[in-house]
DNA sequence: CTGAAAGCGCTTACAG
DNA sequence: CTGAAAGCGCTTACAG
């Protein structure tokens, strides 16, 4: 064996002959499953500290068919959300002495998603959270086996037996009515592509339209680079009937303003635009940007606890709990990018 | 054993009972150790094809003594920089079927740092890859194996063999040049905290000052609460001899620029800011902010490249590549929020 | 090239 | 309460 020779942590056969007593006994010790005789335990104690022995996760891994190790699915990397979600996921796993991996997957590459799948599931985790906002978290869900302790996060209400939700739609509804409330006639709506669920913005955006008999321009569908939504910023300045633009996210909606400034319009005194996602820079804008704020922190923490869950009550041989869908609620952070509007101004 | 029964995914045993081989046979075809009769090649595939076989990474790694993981060790896991190391290593990680395990550090609980870094070993990585901007990144480094392949992030050259460094030093002085070279008589600095390394933005900014000889006004430093930074720029609005401010990235940039504004001072028309990092927003805000861009991405990229080399050759039992620390370049994005000063408007 | 054997470091019935 | 034994699913000398 050519490879990692030097390592020589202290294995447990090492405490059991220096406490005198068995390797059973000690790892019976270690995870408190039978009793222990006070006085073993004490001698034990000492030598794990002596020896400053940590117990192979990987071992143990093996002979319990898992790890400690919570395997997250998500596409989007780059996404605020996303590395917002997975921070929270890794806070509350933290607590739980379990490890996170993070398995990304490619939207653009659909035909990966199995075996990325496959990978992470190769670690033996003792459960997975998969984040449903795009195809690919969706198609990864068919790959997970059935009896894999598994969180959903994001997607539609009710599409997994255990979910945490965001309000949305809800959202996306709420913001459009805001601004309908000061008078607009409709909303325009810039966004980057919508998930493939019916509990995204741009839905509640519509809700709120159709709500209102309000006429429905179709959303303007941009990415991520920018240079695009100022591109629809333009565009929207050239024409005489927008008041107000719910754009999909804190990045879009700066965008949109600068296009719309670059043909003469003012926010908000021409155009009202809001936001969505509430970043730490929308505050700072000016006008400071009327955003709706998620908390997608929450979401991963609360994905963790609920796989947890799960988790232990299996391990614990006890029924789990039963089907749940959390849904965390975000709120509106109203500034100054809008204001009503007087039809005669 | 009352845990995870239903899980009977294929092993090893069973590929080697269909092909009518001997299981290290198919080890063995596995990993390409030995050779392998072609005949028994096709049957070994065709088993493998069949029964969806996926070896356990986990007795893998018990039997290698190490896993296909590299763990990273990181605090601030909410900063940008971090995420997008982040996000670079595991794209790099992927590449070589290597799984990132991530295992954030408590900067206000240096007393966790130990443990978190036990834990991140437990797994037994292949190697470990450390953020070494703060210092719970410096200690974590003090609970390192010697003889685990390791890389650095970050931090002053040559604080490691083997390190990825940005020019931040450099990029810091080349930002405070440009805003002398405008003829501003000196440029003042709000940032967050400066690291405990010689090669920071701080550190550039004040090299840049020194080498002209111009009045040296100490940082102002701001937490990441905008607010801050918003109350700095006000701070600042109301003396007279400001007309230059480097912000250390480009979100306390726009506060400061908010701050300015609210004492009534323009930018860049009274006052010239720059900011760093050139986020997505920077090019959309008004006036477009002048930053300077570092590829974090590509940092972390290259750090998981660099430690596989070092992986790569211990398992083949090779001399591993010399130490080396490679520095990544970013680069300055000029646009509209700095101005050349004239004296006498 | 290939199989039988032993081992990686734990855990869990099985018998006291 | 505790130890000897067997097993988790691989890999690697050891002998052909």
């Amino acid at each position: 064996m050519a490879r990692s020779t030097g390592h020589s942590r202290p294995v447990i056969k090492d405490v059991a002959r220096l406490a005198g007593v068995s390797a059973p006994t000690v790892s019976r010790y270690l995870n408190g499953t039978v009793k222990v005789s006070e006085e073993k335990r004490a001698r034990i104690a000492k030598a794990i500290e002596e020896l400053g022995y940590e117990p192979s996760v990987v071992a143990r891994a093996l002979s319990n068919r898992e790890m400690d190790t919570v395997v997250v699915f998500a596409a989007n990397p780059e996404a605020f959300s996303t590395s917002e979600t997975n921070h929270g996921v890794e806070k509350a796993a933290r607590a739980c002495r379990f490890l996170m991996n993070i398995v990304s997957l490619d939207e653009s590459d659909m035909d990966s998603v199995e075996a990325r799948v496959r990978m992470g599931l190769s670690v033996r985790p003792a459960g997975a959270i998969v984040y449903r906002y795009d195809r690919a978290g969706i198609k990864a869900l068919d790959y997970l086996p059935k009896d894999l302790p598994l969180v959903v996060v994001g997607g539609g209400f009710g599409d997994a037996d255990r979910q945490i939700v965001n309000a949305e739609r809800e959202a996306g509804r709420w913001m459009t009515m805001h601004l309908l409330d000061l008078g607009h006639e409709t909303v325009f709506h810039v966004t980057r592509p919508k998930g493939p669920t019916d509990n995204t913005r741009t839905d509640g955006w519509r809700d709120a339209l159709e709500e209102r008999g309000a006429v429905i321009h179709e959303p303007i569908v941009v990415s991520r680079d920018l240079e695009e939504a100022a591109a629809a910023g333009r565009a929207l300045g050239e024409r005489d009937d927008v008041t107000a633009v719910f754009a999909g996210d804190d990045e879009t909606a700066v965008a949109v303003i600068r296009g719309l400034r670059e043909k003469e319009r003012q926010v908000p005194d021409d155009v009202s635009v809001v936001g969505f996602d509430d970043r730490n820079f929308a505050a700072m804008w000016s006008p400071a940007l009327t955003s709706y704020g998620q908390n997608y922190l929450e979401m991963g923490r609360r994905a963790f606890r609920m796989l947890y869950e799960q988790v232990k009550a299996r391990r614990d041989g006890v029924e789990p709990p039963p089907a749940r869908v959390d849904v965390v609620e975000g709120q509106p952070a109203l500034r100054d990018s809008e204001i009503e509007y007087v039809p005669w101004r």
